[in-house]
DNA sequence: TAAATTTGGTTTACTTTTGGATTATTAAAT
DNA sequence: ATTTAATAATCCAAAAGTAAACCAAATTTA
């Protein structure tokens, strides 16, 4: 075989056009052209912009060109990576007052016991920003996990593992001060009573205020 | 036994693949060279390449090469692809009001216009369930990106590869009455409506009403 | 409008490269 | 020492890239 398979042009002309080389509606050089730019005979270009046709990402009219159709949408990975802070908490605000509901709905007593625990941890760690921190996540994770919800828990755990999650929680806890730590306890403590009485909007409303609280906390922070 | 053994090739591959060293379609280098390249005579790299075609992961052609046919997605765990029908409601009940909310924050005109497109294709295509679903699921997509918030799109589109969505939806269609859809497109309108006219709560009822109707249509459809 | 040019599409003959398979040899591990 | 498995060197047939010519459709030019 010669020395560029077919495969190996369309990852090349792939990534070209994830790169913006090649932008939407664009018409790529022709194929004569382009296959020597490329270094390769014009009947492997051909196969390859064939299996671009095929992924959807081209579209080629015989006599006039071949034209990009659609961008790989590889929102992914950096997207999520690159969330802000302020992103994360619009997540949360979505997320997070709707799972305190299906908590109530298919909340277990060992799950309000674990959430006790985890606000009891909390409490004895005012002073421990980093144990306070993961006490904080655990109290959210196990949340989530009450929902029964594997889906819900996946969506969590995915926001819980974003690299710049901890830098900023880290951030955020130096400034944390002694006031803000003492409503986050006692609106987990809110929040835990309204599931435990079962009671799906009052929970709700009040991890709204939490996660409000939150905000505020993070913007002053991002203001110092 | 001589330094790697076929498994350890066969692990280092694996990995190769996962870190995205290698992507999805394309080709890895001929067996010579890449026997060369990982010190490891091309006998032990068959071996170790006839494995990771047994677990799916490549895909040999004699006389072509050795193309990557599947990618470990993340931690795509079996728990968000077994993800039940009702679970991915209670998922969309989280998020999607709250995206109206962000919508009607954040959405440009060209946004609404998007999506008033997408609400003529779903009701041209009161006849093509495939067509319809394509275009509930393109509206749901767009009003997601209105939000411009990165991490609220990517969970969006992860709810939407989910596997058995497909699945559901196909299901679902089959058994979609025509009032039903009627009542879709009318609820579509409704949101679209109350995004224009930036009214945040209005357009979260209305998405609710709308994932209820969803809700109740999914089970009788599960009855059946 | 009509002709010339440019474009992708197709076919052909030819050459190179590729994975597949077999053999004997060599280095470890038990 | 025996067994096991990697190594190394071949040969093979099939797959695929090369190159050149020609076709048909679209576009441009006269």
């Amino acid at each position: 075989m010669g020395r560029k398979s077919f495969a190996d042009v369309a990852t090349e002309l792939r990534r070209s056009i994830d790169e913006g080389e090649f932008q939407r509606f664009e018409r790529l050089p022709p194929s004569r052209l382009l296959a020597e730019q490329l270094g390769v005979a014009r009947n492997t270009l051909r196969d390859a912009l064939y299996q671009l046709e095929k992924e959807g990402l081209l579209e080629t009219r015989a006599g006039s060109g071949t034209y990009v159709t659609a961008v790989k949408q590889d929102v992914v990975p950096s997207a999520v990576e690159e969330a802000t802070p302020l992103e994360l908490i619009d997540a949360r605000f979505a997320l997070e007052p709707h799972i305190c509901r299906l908590s109530v709905l298919h909340g277990r007593r060992e799950d309000f016991e674990a959430l006790e625990a985890f606000c009891k941890q909390m409490e004895a760690a005012q002073n421990d920003s980093i144990l306070f921190a993961e006490a904080d996540t655990a109290f959210h994770r196990r949340l989530a996990a009450s929902t029964r919800n594997n889906l819900l828990i996946w969506l969590i755990s995915q926001i819980n593992t974003i690299r710049s999650l901890d830098e900023w929680t880290r951030m955020r806890h130096l400034t944390l001060e002694e006031q803000i730590i003492q409503q986050y306890n006692a609106q987990h403590r809110e929040i835990l009573n309204a599931l435990r009485s079962r009671e799906p909007e009052r929970a709700a409303v009040k991890m709204k205020e939490h996660l409000e609280t939150a905000r505020m906390s993070l913007m002053r922070a991002a203001e110092a």
